[in-house]
RNA sequence: CGGGGCGUAGCGCAGCCUGGUAGCGCGCCUGCCUUGGGCGCAGGAGGUCUGGAGUUCAAAUCUCCACGCCCCGACCA
C-alpha cells in the first residue's frame, strides 16, 4: 500500500514526474535509449492539443502538408549557423538496401532545409507569396540527456514554415504565431506564459530573431513552451528561395518557422500536477469526467448502472468527454484514487443513495478531499458539469499564475538574482551584453530565458555589470 | 563526454560481504467474500539472476571484460 503513493513533489520533483508519467500510462520507455512510447492516454491528450492548435493555424490561413523524413546531408550544411547548431545531434543514415550510400542521409532534426529546397522550386513570383505551410510530424535529435516528454531523441511536434515578400511581413507572421501560441497556452493548457525574445546565445541556429514562450514549472524551473523564429533571408539565400517583384527585380524571400512539441505534455504535468497525481485542464483532458458507479448487490447494480448510463449519454450528448468506470472487483476507493492520479478534472460518484435522491456526487480534482465534493441534482446535470469544468479550467490558470508570481523576484542586484534563480524567476534589468549573460549562467546556472515583449519602459542598471540598461529580462534555471 | 547509482518474476526490491535447493512485497490467474476513499481470505502461475570469459567439485554470489538503463552536470523543442 505504501508503494502506491507517489514520491511527493517537494521531496523529489524529478522522481514524482517520472513515476507519474509511467503510472498514469501516458508513456513508457522504448528499447532504444532516450526514445519514448506514447501510450493511448498520453496520445489522447496530445490529440486534443493538436486539435486546438490545428484549428488556430487554419484560422490564421495556414495549410498542412508532409515533407520527407530523410534529408541529404549537404542540405544541412548549406546554412552556416544551422549546421553548427545541429551537426552534433544528427542521426545519420549511411546504408540502404544493403549498400553503403554515396551520400549519407540525415534524419530531419527540423525541416527548414528540405522545405527551403521545395520553396525554391515553388516560389517564382510575388503572386506566389505568402506561403503558409505547417506539418505535424516527428523529428530526431541525438540528445545527451533525455527525459520522457521533455526531451527525447525522437519527438512529435508541429513545424510551421512560411515565406514572405518583405521583412515586415515575416516579422508580423513570427509575432502572429507567438500570439496564437500564447492564446493556446493560456486558454487551453491553462498555463500562464511569458512571451519574449531570446538572446543571441539562446536563439535558434539560423534565425535572426527567436521568440519563445516561457513557463514556470511546479518546482520553480523554467520550461520553453514553444518557439517562433524570424529566419530573415538566411535560409532563402542558402536555398535560393527567390521571387520576381512587381518591378521585375529578383528578390530573396523572408522566411519564418515556428514549432510546439510533445514537450507541452510535460509542461501540463509539471504546472498543474499535485502530490496525488496529474491534474489535466478540462479543455485538453482526454476524459473530462469519470463516472464511478457504486453498488453491493446485483439488484443495486442494475438500478445504479441503468441510472449511470443514462447520465453518461446525457453528458456525452452535451459534448462532455465521459469515461464510465465499469471495472469489476475494484473498490470505489481505489477508483477514486486512480482517476485522481490520472488527472481527470471531475469525478461523478453514483450509488444507491444518490439514485434514490436523483442526485450525484461531483468531486473536483483541483480541490482534494471533501472540500471538492458537492451534491448535484441529476436534473440539469450537463449544465452543472460544464460550469464546474469551466471553473476548474479558470482555477488552474489562476493557481499557476499565483504560483509564478510568488516565485518571481524583481531582482535589483546580483545577490537578489542569485537567490531568486534558486527557487524561481528573476526579473532584472539587463544591458544586453553576451558577456554578462554568460557570466550569470556560469556563476548561477540561471540562463536568460527571454526578454519579455511586455516591458515597463524606462531604464535601469544591468543586474550584472551595472551599466545602463533599457530592457528587463527573465533569468531562471531551465529544463 | 565528466560524476554518481543500478541491472535477480510484469513492477519494486532482498539474497552477494562469508560460493552449496532463488526469495519477499505489489501486480497477475481461480474461487469465496466484499464495494460511499488505495477490502479480506484461500489456492495458483510466473526466473537462461543483463551478456561473455575466467576461478571452483559447485557461481546470482568471487575476478576480468562488455552492454544497457536511470540520476546529476555541459548541450538542447
Amino acid at each position: 500500500m505504501a508503494d502506491m503513493k507517489l514520491p511527493t513533489r517537494s521531496e523529489d520533483f524529478s522522481e514524482w514526474y517520472n513515476q507519474l508519467v509511467l503510472r498514469a500510462e501516458l508513456a513508457d520507455y522504448a528499447p532504444v535509449r532516450g526514445c519514448m512510447i506514447v501510450r493511448p492516454y498520453g496520445w489522447a491528450l496530445w490529440e486534443n492539443i493538436t486539435a486546438a492548435l490545428d484549428q488556430r493555424f487554419k484560422a490564421t490561413g495556414h495549410v498542412n502538408a508532409a515533407f520527407p523524413l530523410l534529408i541529404p546531408r549537404n542540405f544541412i550544411e548549406k546554412e552556416k549557423s544551422h549546421v553548427a547548431g545541429f551537426s552534433p545531434e544528427l542521426a545519420v543514415v549511411t546504408h540502404g538496401g544493403g549498400e553503403e550510400l554515396e551520400e549519407p542521409l540525415v534524419i530531419r532534426p527540423t525541416s527548414e532545409t528540405i522545405i527551403g529546397h521545395a520553396y525554391a522550386k515553388w516560389i517564382q513570383s510575388y503572386r506566389d507569396l505568402p506561403v503558409l505551410i505547417n506539418q505535424w510530424n516527428s523529428v530526431v535529435r541525438w540528445e545527451l540527456r533525455t527525459k520522457l516528454f521533455l526531451r527525447t531523441l525522437e519527438f512529435f511536434w508541429q513545424e510551421g514554415h512560411t515565406a514572405h515578400a518583405t521583412s515586415e511581413e515575416a516579422e508580423a507572421e513570427t509575432r502572429r504565431m507567438v500570439d496564437v501560441y500564447t492564446d493556446f497556452a493560456r486558454n487551453e493548457a491553462a498555463i500562464p506564459v511569458i512571451p519574449g525574445r531570446k538572446s543571441d546565445a539562446e536563439k535558434f541556429a539560423g534565425a535572426d530573431i527567436t521568440y519563445s514562450l516561457e513557463a514556470m514549472m511546479g518546482d520553480g524551473k523554467a520550461l520553453q513552451f514553444c518557439t517562433s523564429h524570424n529566419l530573415g533571408q538566411n535560409f532563402a539565400k542558402a536555398f535560393e528561395i527567390r521571387y520576381l517583384d512587381k518591378n521585375g527585380t529578383l528578390q530573396f524571400c523572408w522566411t519564418t518557422s515556428w514549432g510546439l512539441s510533445t514537450r507541452v505534455v510535460g509542461a501540463i504535468i509539471m504546472v498543474h500536477g499535485d502530490d496525488q497525481g496529474l491534474i489535466f485542464p478540462p479543455r485538453l483532458a482526454p476524459y473530462q469526467l469519470a463516472i464511478v458507479p457504486i453498488f453491493k448487490s446485483d439488484g443495486e447494480k442494475a438500478t445504479v448502472m441503468e441510472n449511470a448510463r443514462r447520465l453518461q449519454r446525457e453528458l456525452a450528448d452535451a459534448g462532455v468527454r465521459v469515461k464510465m468506470d465499469e471495472r469489476e472487483g475494484i473498490s470505489p476507493g481505489f477508483k477514486f484514487n486512480d482517476w485522481e492520479m490520472r488527472g481527470v478534472p471531475l469525478r461523478l460518484e453514483l450509488g444507491p443513495k444518490d439514485v434514490a435522491k436523483q442526485s450525484v456526487v461531483l468531486a473536483r480534482r483541483d480541490r482534494p478531499g471533501k472540500e471538492g465534493k458537492s451534491f448535484v441534482a441529476q436534473q440539469g446535470i450537463a449544465a452543472a458539469v460544464k460550469q464546474q469544468l469551466d471553473e476548474i479550467q479558470q482555477a488552474l490558470f489562476d493557481r499557476a499564475l499565483a504560483f509564478r508570481n510568488s516565485r518571481t523576484v524583481d531582482a535589483a542586484d546580483y545577490e537578489d538574482l542569485k537567490k531568486a534563480v534558486e527557487s524561481g524567476f528573476a526579473n532584472s534589468w539587463w544591458c544586453g551584453s553576451g558577456d554578462c549573460e554568460a557570466k550569470i549562467k556560469e556563476e548561477t546556472k540561471g540562463t536568460m530565458r527571454c526578454i519579455p515583449l511586455e516591458q515597463p519602459g524606462g531604464s535601469g542598471k544591468c543586474v550584472y555589470c551595472g551599466k545602463q540598461a533599457s530592457e528587463r529580462a527573465i533569468f531562471a534555471k531551465a529544463y
